[in-house]
DNA sequence: CAGGTCACTTGATGATTGTCAATCGGCGGG
DNA sequence: CCCGCCGATTGACAATCATCAAGTGACCTG
């Protein structure tokens, strides 16, 4: 493991609050590993070996069905994924392959396990992960069956660009295809959506959003903090971020 | 609260492993209530100030924005729920409302705050519900972006039947409008869908449900563990399980 | 530098799903 | 007992969204 990543993760508010030796003692079983880019490291129904902290590059959550397939997220540094699936020591229900070339460390689960049942402060901070990842699936769900899927790319260029300060342009942290398919819609209908978005309030060329009329825009997504929230502790890190990330 | 409903609430996962003292500390700080059919119980947006545990009765969890609402889960007794926003102190992402007259026993947020705190059994038992509550929406959200509406009827008969001990015949356990928004659709369209699946191996008259030919049905729903399991420990209670109840 | 791959786009078309309106039928209250 | 309410159903229609096919352009590789 580098020398800078043991604070990074001890930094994440997972593993902030635990006793150091507790915290010495999970990172002494765990160790890093380089993943290149486009590899499967987890496929949904395996059993859940390793709690994962992505430390660099990107990771998409998905999952498949006979012989269709949904982004369920895209995860970005420092964050950790699969906890729960970890905790319950059962099968993983989604798969995960790097987006890029990826530093992760992998931490036993079982190690885990017999920590926070060790470590009251690890435990307290794994309930709040959880609850906070909980809530962040429940957004996605109530964003998935409310709106439409104009209204989901409206909301989550607007989500972007607060994230990315309230910036009026950015860049699109992830293809098309994977926005397309987390927001649970075609390649195809997501592309056509964003032009006929231009009508109300953005631009986009290739990667690059601009938001032209932040009200317009803001009307037809009709922004809700019990949709497109965060519940603002500093960082909830876990399996489901729904957002990815920043960006320039 | 009445003499039953204590040692009821103790045997759920969630309170059955804690401390004697600290449960009957938590209990003291409770109290139960009874309320009509069809009251608004939570508003979501509103502080979390209670943890509900229904005894008895139903309640549904649904979900507003701009002028569309959909049905989150249905409650069934004896059942935790809204137990994420509890212990975030943050607001609810969902209503409830009860759709039959209902006993319900409210704890205190800041009394269970302080007791998982306190209590690393109680920690545990949270963890582990929260994890499974975790799951259990991740599912729900598989379901909705990889099944179209057949498929997702099927799968909910299907684990229905699963549910009432593999029955071939059983009651709905709730209204076709809620299950169809709970589902992600219209009544309309449950109520089509249902009559073209007579030809796919069921039958239904009024809330009455007869599957009739229960391979073509399963092919059909493609069941899988990792959207239509469940974690199967004993019992899994909180904000979110996806399935109403077992039936007649 | 040529060739190939892949993401993205665009058009044409069809399937799925939602909306609106009308009707039926059970159930409870007056 | 009858009326009114509400959920469920049905039909006609419209909107949304997916599928299929073709084409473009960027990027990587040989």
């Amino acid at each position: 493991m580098r020398a800078h990543d043991l604070p990074a993760i001890r930094h994440l508010p997972l593993f902030r609050t635990m006793l150091q030796a507790n915290f010495d003692a999970l990172m002494h079983a765990a160790y890093a590993q380089v993943f290149p880019a486009g590899l499967e490291l987890i496929r949904q129904g395996d059993a859940a070996d390793f709690l994962h902290v992505l430390m660099e590059g990107g990771v998409e959550l998905h999952s498949g069905w006979a012989d269709r397939e949904t982004t369920m997220a895209v995860v970005r540094p420092v964050r950790s994924f699969i906890l729960a699936a970890c905790i319950r020591d059962a099968p993983y229900l989604m798969s995960a392959r790097t987006i890029e070339r990826s530093h992760i460390v992998l931490i036993p689960t079982s190690d885990l396990r017999a920590t926070f049942r060790r470590d009251p402060e690890f435990a307290v901070a794994v309930i709040d992960e959880l609850a906070g990842c909980y809530r962040a699936v429940v957004r996605q769900t109530k964003g998935l069956k409310l709106r439409n899927s104009r209204e989901r790319i409206a909301s989550w260029l607007l989500r972007q660009s607060v994230r990315a300060g309230n910036a009026a342009g950015y860049h699109l942290p992830i293809e098309k295809r994977l926005l397309a398919s987390y927001l649970g819609m075609t390649p195809e209908n997501l592309s056509r959506a964003l032009k006929s978005l231009e009508a109300d309030g953005i631009k986009v060329d290739g990667a690059r959003v601009i938001i032209t009329d932040r009200a317009r825009l803001a009307a037809l997504a009709r922004f809700d903090p019990l949709i497109d929230g965060s519940d603002s502790r500093d960082d909830i890190s876990c399996a489901a971020m729904p957002e990815p990330d920043p960006d320039d």
